[in-house]
RNA sequence: CGGGGUGUAGCGCAGCCUGGUUAGCGCGCGUGCCUUGGGAGCACGAGGCCGCCGGUUCAAAUCCGGCCACCCCGACCA
């Protein structure tokens, strides 16, 4: 295609309502523009990048076995009520009534329409698995859309569902998606990895993120630095510390005025000792009633697995009130000893403690010289914090690393909730009626783009890898008035379409630093320029966006030159 | 939703505190000359409901009130 005919308004400055790069350099490049908060028009650049994804996505989900269908957007409340969604998904979901006053919503997932739609006609084994995709438009209303494509409200995501009779076919499915998606991304010459996620309190199931690696990214990513364990910040487990060879303090606790003081950071320093001498009690409500749960000073509880221990769906810090009823003491000053009526977790690291200070339960005061396990007892020591840099792996010697990501890709083992929920039945060989097991795949397709970026630019604007650049080549002739440029330029923009290489040429008539301004700023990986000195010996000059490198070529070489460099691209 | 900030030409901004010429600057845009290997130069020019509504005043981009939009931080982390 000829720049001169696409509507391609390049930014000289940084849109002034920008934070992150990829937003800036995709406002910058030409590729979106904002219509509204969180909400994108795709201009020709965009639109070409979202639909390359888009057709690398196709062709590796249908080679997986899985076929594509088109969902609606617009949903009617009864499926949604049927699910038990209507209630629980909160402002995220767009409601709205059509004209005769009946509730609708636009869609932010599918899985209601899906088993919809599959529990009208699936009534056998015989016709299961399944595996149904689309790729579409989504709409969440998120609370606070940011970072352009990143957190849109609108936005174009992959979505799968699968249907199974058997707990084990639903897991060669998950494996299956496992595979297509490590060949999605690495096509797309994305830097990733697939990380354990948590699967919620649907139970029993698994589920793995699939992160762009990227400083800038808004996820955490731990991971061993010996093993392949990695795991999201939600779901990362810690090895318990070995039994302590220290042995425990032998004289009595003692009771400290500390006026005013109860965080961990005034604790420590006004009885001088250090964060993780101390041991905060956490004093939490949930739907079961409450509980008490113990971290080291300097740790942070994970509420997940705190979650996922108790089998609550309810989980906070109490109040002020709840606290003086368990604890007889005021927020702030919580211990566990004397605790009888709660439960008490404990993470691993309290056990290891030989002396640690907590709470007195009682204004102003702090008790010292606590040893865990003779001055109060804990019900379960289990591993309830946050991962931290340098934790120990649970799988292997090695030690966890905290690093940044951004997720691109979900893929969930359902399990039965949505199939019980709407009667999505079929009869087995046996004649018995039984709830399809599914599974869920989701692909944020338009976040691709800007993961892309944020993993992939420099000073001078985007470096796309050629799987998801607009275009792979941009051809550029330079002096404008010489006709032996801008024949030779045509030539090599028709031979590389006619050699299936999606090109621009640059045939605006601007001057060179313009056009090479504006070409590195969109990230097209290889220019080829057109310019007098080459020309003189019948050649080109053909040039990587991402190492800078420039050779000459002869014009009929330029495809196959082409070809090898993005055959190399990854490895440059 | 809570807190903070910003709305002035297509984009980036100044002017506002201390009301008073014809509302400026850079980029971009148009025309001409010139230039042509890294966002050239000169000249001329077009382009503004100063976010919207109301108030104060002889007079409002400027002061006051309300509304709207957008951006940032936070939103169960002792």
């Amino acid at each position: 295609m000829r720049l001169s005919k696409l509507l391609v308004p390049t930014l000289k400055e940084d849109p002034s309502d920008a934070e992150v790069v990829s937003h800036k350099l995709m406002l910058r490049a030409g590729m979106i523009r904002k219509l509204t908060a969180g909400v994108y028009s795709y201009l020709a650049l965009g639109y070409r990048s979202l639909r390359k994804i888009e057709q690398i996505v196709r062709e590796e989900m249908d080679a997986s076995g899985a076929q594509e269908v088109f969902l609606p957007t617009v949903q009617p409340a009864e499926l949604w009520m049927e699910s038990g969604r209507w209630d629980l998904y909160g402002k995220e979901l767009l409601r709205f009534k059509d004209r005769h006053g009946r509730d609708c919503c636009l869609g932010p997932t599918h899985e209601e329409v899906i088993t919809d739609l599959v529990r009208r006609d699936v009534r056998s084994y015989r016709e299961l698995p399944l595996n149904l995709y689309q790729i579409q438009t989504k709409f969440r209303d998120e609370i606070r859309p940011r970072f352009g494509l990143m957190r849109g409200r609108e936005f174009m995501m992959k979505d799968g569902y699968s249907f199974h009779a058997h707990e084990a076919d639903a897991e060669e499915t998950y494996r299956a998606m496992w595979e297509a998606y490590s060949k999605i991304f690495t096509r797309c010459g994305l830097r990733f990895r697939a990380v354990e996620a948590d699967s919620g309190p649907i139970g029993g199931s698994f589920s793995h993120e699939f992160m762009v690696l990227a400083d800038t990214g808004e996820d955490t990513i731990v991971s061993c630095d010996t093993c392949d364990y990695a795991a999201n910040m939600e779901k990362a487990e810690i090895r318990a510390p070995d039994p302590t060879s220290i042995s425990a303090w032998d004289g009595p606790p003692r009771r400290a005025k500390t006026p005013g003081m109860s965080t961990i950071e005034q604790v420590s320093r006004f009885l001088k000792v250090e964060p993780w001498d101390l041991i905060k009690t956490l004093i939490l409500r949930t739907e079961k009633g409450p509980v008490a749960v113990l971290i080291r000073g300097d740790h942070e509880l994970n509420e997940i697995k705190v979650r996922n221990f108790l089998k609550v769906d309810e989980l906070e810090l109490a109040d002020q009130h709840i606290i003086e009823e368990i604890t007889g003491g005021p927020l702030g000053f919580s211990g566990p000893i004397g605790l009888e009526k709660v439960t008490l977790l404990a993470d691993h690291a309290i056990r290891a403690l030989p002396r640690a200070v907590v709470g007195g339960n009682e204004n102003d005061t702090h008790i010292l010289d606590v040893v865990p396990d003779r001055d109060f007892r804990v019900h379960h020591y289990l591993d309830l914090r946050l991962a931290g840099d340098g934790d120990r792996c649970p799988r292997c010697d090695g030690k966890l690393a905290l690093s940044k990501g951004i997720e691109v890709g979900h893929i969930f083992k359902l399990g039965v909730k949505y199939s019980e929920a709407m009667n999505a039945r079929f009869l087995d060989a046996e004649g018995a009626e039984r709830p399809m097991i599914m599974g869920c795949y989701g692909i944020g397709v338009s976040r691709m783009i800007a993961a892309a970026i944020e993993q992939s630019h420099d000073k001078e604007g985007i470096i796309f890898p050629p799987a998801v650049a607009p275009f792979t080549t941009i051809v550029t002739p330079v002096g404008a008035k010489d006709p032996g440029i801008d024949r030779t330029a045509e030539d090599v923009y028709q031979e590389l379409w006619n050699q299936g290489i999606d090109t621009l040429l640059d045939d605006r008539d601007e001057r060179p630093g313009v056009k090479f301004k504006d070409a590195d700023l969109i990230g097209i990986p290889f220019r080829i320029t057109v310019g007098k000195k080459a020309l003189a010996q019948g050649k080109v000059e053909l040039r990587s966006r991402k190492t800078g490198e420039t050779t000459l070529a002869p014009v009929r070489d330029v495809p196959h030159a082409v070809r090898e460099l993005i055959r190399t691209w990854g490895q440059g």
